[in-house]
DNA sequence: GTCTATACAATGATAGAC
DNA sequence: GTCTATCATTGTATAGAC
């Protein structure tokens, strides 16, 4: 049991590969000789290139997700209710740390997962989303009940917005400190979702501080 | 001058289908075949099929920058100074008109464009960006403008953080207002630059830990 | 059930004739 | 400038060994 099984050894050299070169670039011949088993044995196991893939992002979104909900739950276990700075920061801290942290590969594997957000194919995208939206729902509630009262379309929107800006973040070759960075995407977004709380009144409106740090809890 | 060159019936029909299909899927031979023109005329005229990609990006950049570039001449160009939120629109209406405008391959397009961008290709990517930079730096110095004192490093990092908006903005298939769409997300930008005027103070890593190792022991 | 060897159609690219 | 022929490499499929 020391040695890992084929599947996990595709999956390995699948994940470093199409992480370094990209999925169309990375040929099943330099994946499976990497992971030193047969060529065939990838459609074997999961039927073609593409269920690879798929089958290395469902392994790391796990991961990712599960971080995300742990601190999510965190939030809002506060005796005074969750703070949006601190529901945003659940959101935005784990992935830019994923992207960015010990594990070398894993800003690569984030910029392969912004790749397959834009890219075409359908049935890969609706994977990821499936996967995604049992986490994304919960957060979207979670961001609702400090912003009561707020259009839910624009509101949708607004998420929509700051995932955008997340996800090119991520994409980002800088490798400035992670969490300065998260920090800022913070603060950004809630003065954002507070600022346009109601659509078009008036854009003045009374500049929020929030400048409180989204770590303040524990010091 | 009624016929189309060979070059540009090769770069409509590279368009189209690397739009549709994506860049690697799309065939020289299926673009080819479409332009009615032969195989190796591709290499001929461009040398490459990424070299194609990019003379296609730059066709349509040109056109997008110099809408975007007028726009904001003319919010400049007011008496009493341009406005954050005018900056912001000459920004990014042009870029959502053009994905959702009468041109109905103007939405494939900027998925395109997306996908480019979350590439891992480096001479790709340099390219769109030096097509970039010079528009870029004009809407920077713009926007510096309306809000003086702000700190460079981190105007530039909320200057990415709503190119980020924008694009993923821009991926996404569903097809609402334009002009509605634009609004929203011009209010959501200027709340998030002017609400977060500066850093936040403190930067310490005390209650990160927890959540840290969760997401780096999951898996 | 797992894994291997091999074959196949299609791809990007190139060289050379016209 | 344009075209034909050709090359190595790709994802995929299948037949057969343990």
């Amino acid at each position: 049991m020391t040695e890992p099984t084929t599947c996990d050894r595709i999956l390995d050299a699948a994940e470093a590969l199409f992480a370094e070169q990209g999925f169309h670039p990375a040929s099943l011949r330099q994946i499976t000789q990497a992971a030193g088993v047969n060529l065939a044995a990838v459609h074997y196991h999961f039927g073609s290139k593409q269920a690879l893939l798929l089958a290395v992002f469902r392994r790391r979104l796990d991961a990712l997700n599960q971080a995300r909900l742990a601190r999510l739950e965190e939030a809002l276990a506060k005796a005074d209710g969750a703070r949006l700075e601190d529901v945003l920061d659940a959101f935005v801290y784990p992935a830019l740390a994923f992207s960015r942290g010990s594990d070398a590969d894993g800003h690569r594997f984030m910029q392969l997962l912004m790749r397959a957000f834009a890219d075409r194919d359908e049935d890969l995208h609706a994977a990821i989303s499936s996967e995604y939206a049992f986490v994304m729902r919960r957060f979207a509630d979670a961001i609702a009940q400090t912003l009561p009262g707020r259009d839910p379309e624009l509101l949708r929107r607004q998420l929509d917005f700051t995932v955008g800006a997340l996800t090119y973040t991520m994409a980002e070759s800088s490798l400035a400190d992670t969490r300065s960075i998260a920090s800022d995407l913070v603060r950004f977004a809630a003065a954002g979702l507070r600022g346009s709380g109601q659509r078009a009144a008036s854009h003045d409106s009374t500049v929020q501080t929030g400048a409180r740090s989204t770590l303040e809890t524990s010091s």
